[in-house]
DNA sequence: CATGACAGTGATACTAATACCGGTGCGCGA
DNA sequence: TCGCGCACCGGTATTAGTATCACTGTCATG
């Protein structure tokens, strides 16, 4: 076996980013925020929509910088974020 | 142009980040952490010589959490850590 | 109604992340 | 000296992240 792919919970864990990224954008636009986060639009989008599970760190960094947010903050308002569960979830 | 490859600073980036878990893994064995970050070995090695200059999102969480680290704190000693600047560098 | 900005979708293309395997070298205790 | 554990590396295999492009839909405004 060689590079597992994503499970349920991963996918699922990834809808809360998205969800919790999406809700702190706020009024502004996508276009607007991945601009200045450096990224493509689309990219963004798919994060929000959890189309892209586990995103780059440095991506999801830059997103939360623009938006002005902690990244532990971000973290403790996506629940379930003990270490190994982190990771593991439902492996 | 589709993906394009990582530049240099973007790798130079991933360097300070694993020369910090690093630092911040002290005295523990790589697999000790690895095992308990529910990421295999060879993955949290790879991570710390900066030969995975942009691991993702959760996998560094959940490192820097058996850790102990804040991410704040961890994004902190990295450096040029604004905005566009941790996606875009020197793109 | 026409136009334009934004969001969403799906396809395509290419690189990166991750896991597993086999092998090497080093230091330390039996 | 012989294991043994740990770190490191290179190769292989597979999935995931990201960008670009080409659409479609919606909504406000001219």
């Amino acid at each position: 076996m060689v590079r597992v792919p994503l499970t349920i919970s991963e996918r699922e864990r990834g809808e809360r980013l998205g969800r919790a990224l999406r809700t702190a954008r706020a009024g502004r636009s996508i276009v607007d925020v991945a601009t200045q986060a450096g990224i493509s639009p689309e990219t963004l989008r798919k994060i929000e929509r959890g189309r892209i599970p586990t995103p780059a760190f440095f991506t999801v960094v830059a997103v939360a910088d623009v938006l002005g947010l902690s990244l532990d903050d971000l973290l403790a308002g996506l629940g379930a974020d003990d270490a190994a569960e982190m990771a593991t979830l439902g492996r």
